[in-house]
DNA sequence: CCCGTGATTTAT
DNA sequence: TAAATCACGGGG
């Protein structure tokens, strides 16, 4: 029915990624079943130069070594103690950015996201932040790494071919950064205008 | 506003 | 080896 987002996709700049992947689906099937949504809100990271991002300054760790890698696999990392969050990687090999997916509109599955997610009273509760999602697709560290192109357990599959009318996409600073200096206030945080699902209203 | 929670990073 | 940090979420 939905083909898959293939590697070219995913093998440019993060900004580019980041818009595309506006209204796309992103999909975990876990024990048999496809929990699935819509890509609602998104950040860019930049690599090196982002004082924002795991790999400034062109850090190399055991934590963020997916960033490195080509584009198409997930970059899944714990933060806070209790949370994980969901990057797509982007670019080739060896360029680290990557692509926060920090919203959905949940549409397959909803059933098994109100199970993990505990507290939430609405749809609207279940994968509105980078960690409420996660919580809701069982996604974790063991994704780390997953080739979001061949795997079968988490991968994208295209809704959308034309690009969004920019008039659709709110853009702004990225949240939860403002210890980036200069780069916190950059606009790297996209999403789509006046969605019910977003982290948070425009 | 405040706090939980623990891996990761940075300072000593 | 110790201390600080943190791309968050929930409660008041």
């Amino acid at each position: 029915m939905f083909a898959r987002l293939e590697r070219d996709f995913y093998l440019r700049n993060a900004v580019t990624v980041a818009r595309a992947l506006l209204g796309q689906r992103l999909v975990r099937v876990v024990e048999g079943q496809r929990l699935a949504g819509l890509i609602v809100e998104t950040e860019a990271y930049l690599g090196a130069q982002d004082a924002a991002a795991h790999t400034f300054r062109g850090r190399r760790t055991a934590r963020n070594a997916s960033m490195w890698g080509p584009g198409g696999h997930a970059y899944v990392y714990f933060t806070y103690g209790m949370h994980y969050c969901l990057n797509v990687v982007a670019g080739a090999e060896g360029v680290p950015v990557a692509v926060l997916v920090r919203a959905l509109e949940p549409v397959e599955g909803l059933d098994a996201m109100y199970r993990r997610r505990t507290f939430a009273k609405h749809d609207t509760a279940l994968c509105s932040g980078p960690g409420k999602l996660c919580q809701a697709l069982a996604i974790d560290r063991k994704l780390d790494g997953t080739d979001l192109v061949a795997g079968q357990e988490l991968f994208i599959e295209r809704v959308r071919t034309r690009a969004l009318p920019a008039r659709l996409i709110g853009v702004g600073p990225r949240i939860g950064v403002a210890y980036a200096g200069l780069w916190a206030h950059k606009p790297l945080r996209f999403w789509l205008r006046g969605h019910a699902h977003v982290s948070r209203r425009d």
